[in-house]
DNA sequence: GTCATTTATTGACCCATGTTCATTTTTTGG
DNA sequence: CCAAAAAATGAACATGGGTCAATAAATGAC
């Protein structure tokens, strides 16, 4: 019979309500606020109810990541899909990115509680963890892929093996981003608007200036 | 009588002390793991002690941070003393940057931690959050100054105005160290070997890149 | 339909840690 | 040496993550 099946799908429809709660509290007081009493409100169950769906607070927080980190992977895979010339491509990545964060402040934030993880809080077991480094490796994947594509098609100069160029976008657009991100989220970071420059005109010169090192002479 | 400049030396020695005592549970135990009981005990005063000196936990690790921005801060204005090219300059910039992440892993993490302060957090008064800003606005000036007089010496080519320019290396360079700090200091970060490449390498890399893209024409 | 068994839910409770404050100790100036 | 001011202390409080015995609900055999 399908009982245990069903079962298995409520329980993950249970636990996505938590982790729809959780996103929601995550979005309202940051993630030095969010408590899982506040959760547990909000998902309209009991505290102890989240411990039977996540591990611990970490592993809450490593579930909107899995969320987070799958939903920019599949906006990657649309980039890709794209014919364009590869150098095209990368662009596009960029352009995602900033726009990601710019509409899911909530997941880019659970992205830097992944990258805060230090190891020994790592060993605290966390079944999302895991899945959210595959996810980056994926995501790191795709975009080795734009990169060797721009190779292939002459848009990209090979003075540097793909995944090298793509470790260096991958750095320093999230050093972009990051500023980015602090300029819309943080009050007392105002060094973009000191300066007198949007994150667009960031973006481009960064972009601009990338493409100068990037770009296959032509 | 000198007795009250005594006293406020005492004090300045005193809340020096602490700041080293949570310097050393810093690199210890890390940010997360850093508690003002640990603190106490390695400053050898009371719990009670510390809140005399500092307003809250949030205020004695910007304490920290503090000191990190201005050792920074001495480290830039030392490359500024040079007489060399702008471009060279900036090269150097990142270099101390890169270097300065590797020998001051507990100075790196309470800039972090400055960086994800919230602004709600923010306003809980802290003496040193005004006073770390401003060393952030320091740095920045410096590395401005890099770039303006690479723009004089024609080493830098004067496509953007030289603070888009300055933001656009502070970014970028910033996303170059994170990824270069959690491969030092994140077992379950892996990007770097798995693609089997040094942190050197990918600064060079990113300076060649970097400079590929600001570089005058000569 | 009933009931024993398994599974899920609950919230009171524990504990670690940041923070406060009444009390004690030390320092100061006369 | 003493009264007043300043500093230090640690017990006590508040918050929030995590646990668990008790309860409720769901299941399947009869």
């Amino acid at each position: 019979m399908g009982v245990t099946e069903r079962r298995v799908r409520e329980k993950e429809q249970k636990r996505s309500n938590m982790l729809d709660a959780a996103e929601f509290v995550l979005l309202e007081k940051g993630l030095d606020h969010l408590s899982m009493e506040d959760v547990a409100e909000k998902a309209e169950v009991s505290k102890g109810s989240l411990y039977q769906y996540f591990q611990n607070k970490n592993d809450l927080v490593l579930g909107i990541c899995y969320r987070a980190t799958h939903l920019l992977n599949e906006s990657f895979k649309e980039v890709l899909e794209s014919k364009r010339k590869g150098l095209m491509l990368v662009r596009e990545l960029g352009e995602r990115y900033l726009n990601y964060v710019k509409d899911h402040p909530q997941y880019y934030s659970s992205m830097k509680f992944l990258d805060n993880l230090s190891s020994s809080e790592g060993d605290s077991e966390s079944d999302y963890l895991e899945l959210c480094t595959k996810n980056r490796q994926e995501g790191f994947r795709l975009v080795v892929e734009a990169i060797q594509r721009g190779i292939h098609d002459g848009s990209v100069k090979n003075d540097f093996p793909a995944e090298q160029l793509a470790l260096l976008f991958w750095s320093t657009s999230h050093g972009v981003v990051t500023i980015s991100y602090m300029h819309q989220n943080y009050e007392h970071f105002k060094l973009l608007e000191h300066i007198g420059i949007q994150e667009n005109e960031l973006f481009n010169a960064y972009m601009h200036i990338l493409g100068c090192g990037i770009a296959a002479d032509s």
